[in-house]
DNA sequence: ATTATCTATAGATCTATAGATAATGC
DNA sequence: ATTATCTATAGATCTATAGATAATGC
């Protein structure tokens, strides 16, 4: 196998090795071991565990799924489409785990171990989108279609209701839901959108 | 120093390094120095390292704090004071957030990692406070004072917002928060309940 | 007498490297 | 020629135990 794929593969057996065990949980031999090399060759495509580590990032780049729903985001927020823009970003969270539930335990496992991992992934991702959440939702109050009250707090509802969802579905699989995703999320909206805006009760 | 302040001093230790760490991230040797005796002490009250674990579980019994919650809510269930109920509720959770992070985050890092732990604890604590909030949501929906909709997706977009608070808060330490947790939590709840109480816009 | 403790160390495991060999591309 | 790979192993670290010594309680 070419170096490159060889590389690709060993990062992605570290992406779930990491992600069910941990950093110090995982070992070099058991990521060999998936990648079906020796140990030598992990160690001669990436200098050190850490360095492994640190590579991860590079493969966790701006996507073109994540571009396309700050798209549909901002043209929903242009139409003032309330309902429909918060359930396209719950539904791109929720399925966000759904479809790389490896790297969401891995950023959690990040964030218990300080690890720099989860502080650079929220900057990118998180910090930009929380950022926009505000604006919207601070244009909203000052157009009097939402309550008033902290933005940060409202986003941290918003969020809070998501993320916890697909913490449990996704992360921890408690099965003790029985509705799917889109039924799920669309009542949490409901419900969201009955906290924020005047009118949706 | 006695066998059982020493065990006790040994517990806390694991305690605060697992919560740190991680099961596979703590060395025996860190907690044995935490607790200023040698390794062999620390196998001689626990005959295994994943002993000492499971040993962490008899120290968190049910305590008399959330007995004095729970009978709290039961009497403000019992008033049908909505309000009151889900403020009180909110602000156990993030006081058990504030005041033991420690054991937070262990119980995140036993989900993550699988321990039996994480599933004896939700056991033991979330199932039965879970059970009684659905109950008292279902009473209120047929009471017609909350909205119509499905009692779980309601628990979670309550607690969603609460945990997701507390753990920003006091497990990863963000920081871009400025408010108090009373403040805080009393717009979360007035949030939430827009979302599921009748006429509270 | 019993209990707490220490030092020393066995034996396993883990990260990382050295040096040799097989496979691939030009 | 270069790159991918292996075996073998060094050196560190980790869990757990053995055996001896100091402190405590009756």
């Amino acid at each position: 196998m070419h170096g490159d794929d060889r590389r690709r593969q060993l990062l992605k057996a570290a992406i779930e090795s990491f992600a069910q065990k941990g950093f110090s949980g995982t070992k070099t031999k058991d990521i060999a071991a998936a990648a079906g090399v020796s140990e030598a060759i992990l160690f001669r495509h990436f200098s050190s565990k850490e360095d492994l580590y640190h590579a991860i990032l590079d493969t966790k780049g701006p996507d073109s799924s994540s571009n396309e729903l700050m798209e549909s985001l901002e043209a929903l927020a242009a139409r003032r489409d309330d309902a429909r823009f918060f359930q396209t970003l719950a539904i791109g969270v929720v399925e966000s785990f759904r479809d790389d539930p490896a790297f969401h335990r891995l950023l959690l496992y990040a964030s218990l171990e300080g690890h720099l991992l989860a502080s650079l992934f929220r900057a990118r991702f998180g910090l930009p989108m929380g950022n926009f959440l505000r604006r919207y939702i601070v244009l909203r109050q000052k157009e009097g279609a939402f309550y008033k009250g902290d933005a940060n707090t409202a986003i941290t509802f918003f969020f809070g209701a998501v993320v916890h969802f697909a913490m449990n579905r996704y992360l921890f699989e408690l099965k003790d839901q029985s509705f799917d995703d889109q039924a799920v999320v669309k009542e949490l909206v409901t419900l969201v959108m009955r906290g924020l805006k005047k009118g949706s009760a």
